[in-house]
This record gives C-alpha cells, structure tokens and sequence, in this order.
DNA sequence: TCAATATTTCATGAATAGGTGAAATGTGGA
DNA sequence: TCCACATTTCACCTATTCATGAAATATTGA
C-alpha cells in the first residue's frame, strides 16, 4: 500500500494518473504522455515503471507503441485505504473528502 | 497537495496519522508516540515536522509534553481531492474505495 | 534487409530523505 | 536555584530518488 501512495506523491506521476483515468479503458501511448507531460522518453519511463510496480497502471504493447492505463481497482483500493483502514472512517474526514473545493491550509 | 501526500507516503508518519485518528481533538503527547511507534525522539520530531508542515497535524504544548492531533479537514481534502480532482470521481475508483477489503495487487 | 519510429535500459551524477546520537531548549517541581 | 523530564535541534552519514543522455530493443513498412 505505501508503495502505491509514494507512487502517486510525484507530480509528474499524478499527472500522468489524472491525464489516463478520463480515458478508461483505452489508456494512452507512452509517447503522447510523454508530450503532453513534457518529460523526456527515459524519465517517463522512469515514473511509468513506478505506477506499474504499485499496481496503478498497466501497459500493452499495440504496434511499436505501448498502451498505458489505470488500474481503476488499485486507485480506488489506494483512496479506500486512506478512507477506511487509516482514518476509520471518521465522519469529519469523510465529510470532507466529499467537498470538492478544498484548499491546502 | 503533493506535500500532504507525500507526507502520508512513509510507514511511520502513516502510523502516527492511525494512532492520532482515534484520539481526535485531544491528541497525543510525542513521547506517547514515539513509545508506540518504538522511534527515537530525534527521528520522531522529523516526521512530526513534515506531518505538521504538509497541514495534517497540529501541535498544543501542555506543560512539559506536545501535544499531537490530526487536522481532519486537511486530511479529508487529501483524500478528496485523489477522489475529486485527480480520479475525477470516476464511478469505478469510488466504488472500489467503498470496499474494506482490498489487498493489494 | 534496411531504415524509421517508439520505447526501454543503462550509466552517471546531483539532490533529497531519513536514521543516529549528542547537545540544546523549554517546563515544572523540590 | 537546581534537577529531572519532554522535546527539538544539529551534525553526520547512508541510501534512495530522480533527471539526463547515449545506447539497446522491439516493431513496422519500404
């Protein structure tokens, strides 16, 4: 579990999970990441390891480009950990995570 | 944002969060902490402090003692924005984070 | 087979995290 | 005031993370 948390408290990582979670099942090329992200081939492929490792995305080869997506169970299993297992549900941390307008203190 | 979870991305300062939950608004001392956590003064006021800058804890002192406790709103905002902002509240993912039992993959 | 495309692997180096123990600080009681 | 307790600060060291760029691998089409 702490694997999958250090893998998303990365910027770039975190990006590369909001930019994939939209597109389902169908997930992104390596290359098109790399683009929208800015990052060099070798650094994204440094982060994508690191999500795969934690169980958050998953590749497929498709051509000469590899398909990378979510894994919608580990991320929810991530968010579910936090929820129930770490903050046992308290209903003033749940109360707030279903506000969407939350600013860092 | 990223602070916050990169904060909770470590086995002890995950720990102190469990251990802080529960005892809500009353918190703990430090040296109640660190006796339960079997850490060293020195290493816990570390992890403290990173707790404390990424908003998720604060401290009162009481006497001789510090007082820890969580910040629910921050904690709350932590896990709603995975949930909101980044999973774009994806059906799957909160599903999956309704769930108690998950393991990892 | 050759060349182009897409991605990964590898070696290198800088920056940061985090553990340890000694010293410093703050607080209360004798 | 002096001492014990509770916590923090500091210096030091090691391991890890992450960025970079060159070389290697896989795939497709000419």
């Amino acid at each position: 579990m702490l694997t999958a948390l250090s893998a998303m408290a990365h910027e770039t990582r975190l990006e590369i999970v909001r930019l994939l979670v939209p597109c389902k099942g169908d997930g992104l090329p390596a290359g098109v990441l790399a683009d929208r992200l800015g990052v060099s081939p070798s650094g994204l492929t440094f982060h994508l390891n690191a999500l795969e490792q934690a169980g958050l995305v998953s590749s497929q080869r498709k051509g000469r480009q590899v398909i990378y997506s979510t894994r919608t169970d580990t991320l929810g299993g991530v968010i579910g950990y936090l929820l129930n297992d770490c903050c046992g549900r308290d209903p003033e941390v749940c109360a707030k995570s279903e506000m969407t307008d939350f600013v860092l203190p």
